[in-house]
RNA sequence: UGGGGCGUGGCCAAGUGGUAAGGCACCAGUUUUUGGUACUGGCAUUCGCAGGUUCGAUCCCUGCCGCCCCAG
């Protein structure tokens, strides 16, 4: 019986990561077409938008690896389920994560459809997670896998359709560089269809190494950071693009007025800069009124608005199975924030739902500790041990 | 305008005759696929102004300017 070569479509940011994903992927034999996703081009005032240098440096590598390579322009979508997303949360005083949406709406969904319908089997990026798939295809494997007996066969979830296959999510081998907070709300259908070879490195060292080892022209090519479209230029300055601000009250925690602020919007729960009020201790923002356009923060590191161990969450999304009443989750609330243990209850919710779609499904999480500056529009990501199961937007 | 106090970088604030601590803010860098946090570094040739005493003054003296408090 002859094994069919499965056709892998990877998408390369031009980054050294992906650029081993690539080359990882082709040396286990699979038919690897690079695919550059244009998601924005436009230049913002003080940086010209490096995309075209990412498009090259991912074309270089695709010519040295003697592999396929397309460009999608997504830039449409991107503007519309991205930014515009972004900006809107932003004037709603949240502040949101747009790189989970682009993941949620871009990655692994316009890109894994697009690709599929192009003939792919399988998409990969260079993500630092793993993917767990049931169907046998995969070559990751999470270590814990057999090893922790309390997960048993729950892991993958048993299912009648035949047709769908199933996968989990877990965290990279690098738990410093884990990505899988912005990855919790990807599907497990579209897990099912991802590979994620980066996930298996213990170190970045050892992912430049290879590169290197390799020749890949993305070697030493410094890792990006930000969102992918605003670059250097900063938040700040972006949304100055796209909304009229006026200045605003800054209230201390006995409501004095200690200063004025250039407009609310540009202010997240936990900010100590920015605030341009000296005087003794630093000021972290605890809260704002978009309304009255005022920010409000205190000099005690203690105050009860900076610290949360009761969160509500919205929109919550689940991989796999929802998570069980009773037991304990590891929870994280930001961005390489700490693990901190923590139970789930699910909001009964009236209305009828599909078994897929999990949107306005709310839930709230208790946690053992309490959190600094949770903030709302923010994610709270929740595991299982190496399990992603899913998690929600903070209200 | 009587009495007392004070005026040190954007803010708070030590120093008090030997050549300007510290904190906040700000700036830069590090960390970071959000925002933020955190970490590291930078940041007053100058102490309200003008004179004087002294080898030497932010610290002593005089005058002026400004602020605050009490008294009235």
């Amino acid at each position: 019986m002859v094994k069919k070569v499965e056709t892998v479509f990877v998408g390369m940011s031009g980054g050294v990561d992906s650029s081993v994903t690539a080359a990882l992927l082709k040396e286990q034999g699979y038919r690897v077409v690079g695919v550059y996703m244009k998601n924005w081009s436009q230049d913002l005032p003080g940086l010209p938008c490096p995309w075209k240098q990412d498009y090259q440096d991912a074309k270089r590598v695709a010519v040295q690896l003697g592999i396929d390579f397309k460009m999608y322009d997504f830039e449409k979508e991107y503007r519309h389920k991205v930014v515009d997303y972004m900006i809107a949360e932003y004037q709603a005083g949240r502040t949101p994560n747009p790189d989970i949406m682009c993941n949620q709406e871009v990655k692994f969904k316009l890109f894994l459809d697009t690709a599929l319908a192009d003939g792919a089997d399988l998409i990969a990026t260079g993500h630092y997670a793993r993917t767990v798939h049931s169907s046998g295809n995969s070559k990751f494997q999470a270590p814990n896998l057999v090893l922790d007996p309390d997960r048993g066969s729950k892991q993958i979830p048993k299912t009648n359709d035949q047709n769908s296959k199933h996968a989990g999510l877990y965290v990279a081998a690098n738990a410093e560089k884990d990505q899988t907070y912005f990855l919790y709300r990807v599907t497990e259908q579209a897990l099912a269809r991802t590979l994620m070879p980066i996930g298996d490195f213990e170190t970045k060292d050892e992912v430049r190494a290879l590169a290197k080892k390799l020749g890949l022209a993305t070697a030493a090519k410094k890792d990006s950071q930000g969102i992918c479209f605003v670059g250097k230029v900063g938040i700040r300055d972006f949304l100055s693009q796209y909304v009229t601000t006026k200045p605003g009250a800054i209230k201390d925690q006995n409501g004095i007025v200690i200063g004025e602020h250039d407009g609310a919007i540009f202010y997240t729960i936990g900010q100590r800069h920015g605030l341009d009020v000296g005087g003794g201790l630093p000021y972290y923002v605890i809260g704002k009124d978009m309304q009255k356009n005022e920010v409000y923060v205190t000099t005690d590191l203690d105050d009860e608005n900076l610290w949360k161990n009761e969160l509500k969450l919205t929109d919550v999304h689940w991989i796999n199975d929802p998570p069980e009443e009773g037991k304990t989750y590891q929870v994280r609330t930001r961005y390489r924030a700490p693990l901190t243990p923590g139970k789930i209850k699910i909001a009964q919710n009236n209305t009828h739902r599909s078994t897929s779609s999990n949107r306005e499904e709310r839930c709230e999480v208790f946690l053992e500790e309490s959190v600094r500056a949770v903030t709302p529009g923010q994610s709270a990501v929740i595991y299982d041990g190496d399990r992603v199961v899913g998690g929600g937007i903070v209200v």
